[in-house]
DNA sequence: TCCGTACTTTGCCACAGAGCTATATAGCTG
DNA sequence: CAGCTATATAGCTCTGTGGCAAAGTACGGA
């Protein structure tokens, strides 16, 4: 998934997904060429990527494959990126509060090592 | 940013300043070492990628280096995948809800615009 | 002042993967 | 059936990057 989403060219290809709904194999091949230049084997490769990190699904429409996006996974993405600043901000955010109401005047380091005062309100 | 969080070694560190707000080199080359087996030299280049993407921030502390989570790039990370499925499956929300009623009587969000999909190739 | 500690930098090798051309597969259409 | 269209696969090259060991840098302490 990670993976997945690490190449600009798939990240083009998941943009023009989510705004279009779906697309069929050339739209986005032909997509990945106007903007980056590379031929249609190479963003079939590209699609078989997202394919198999579950990003993307495929039906088949006589020789045309249209896809589609899978919010799963992207979703799982945004989750993950979120959680980890949640937790931070969390943190300072309570750490801000506390400095505004009691004193303004503290280390840059917090000393995290001993104490565990984040269960804060 | 998304070439910084494609590494599981990268995200490890990620983790683990998200849960303890921040951590030394030392530290996070240890987890690194214990999860991923890697020698110390590779989990400070690993740090320095994080570095160069923004996602972390170091300080000096005599011969130590504190890093510390930056939130601004894992909150765009976010914010992007999040706004992928957001057009998504508010288009198939719209889509069930008109199936469902078919009064099209919420007019919320419900406006699917223009036919997108009818001239397709 | 010299040593140990804590990291980073450097130089190297190996492998993953992104790009290409050429070819295969599948399904319409004439 | 021939041939065109649409897409995938095969086979190859070449760059990027992750891994390592070894050397360099910076700092505190005996």
């Amino acid at each position: 998934m990670f993976q997945a989403v690490a190449d600009p060219v798939r990240r083009s290809m998941i943009e023009r997904l989510a705004d279009h709904g779906e697309a069929t194999a050339g739209e986005l091949s032909e997509l990945a060429a106007q903007r980056f230049g590379i031929r249609q084997p190479t963003a079939s490769k590209h699609l078989k990527v997202l394919r198999e990190a579950g990003v993307v699904t495929s039906s088949v429409d006589a020789q045309r494959r249209v896809y589609r996006l899978e919010p799963g996974p992207l979703d799982d993405l945004a989750g993950w990126a979120a959680r980890q600043t949640r937790f931070w901000t969390g943190r300072l955010d309570a750490l801000e509060r506390h400095l505004d109401a009691e004193t303004a005047e503290t280390a840059e380091i917090t000393d995290p090592a001993t104490t565990d005062e984040g269960t804060s309100s």
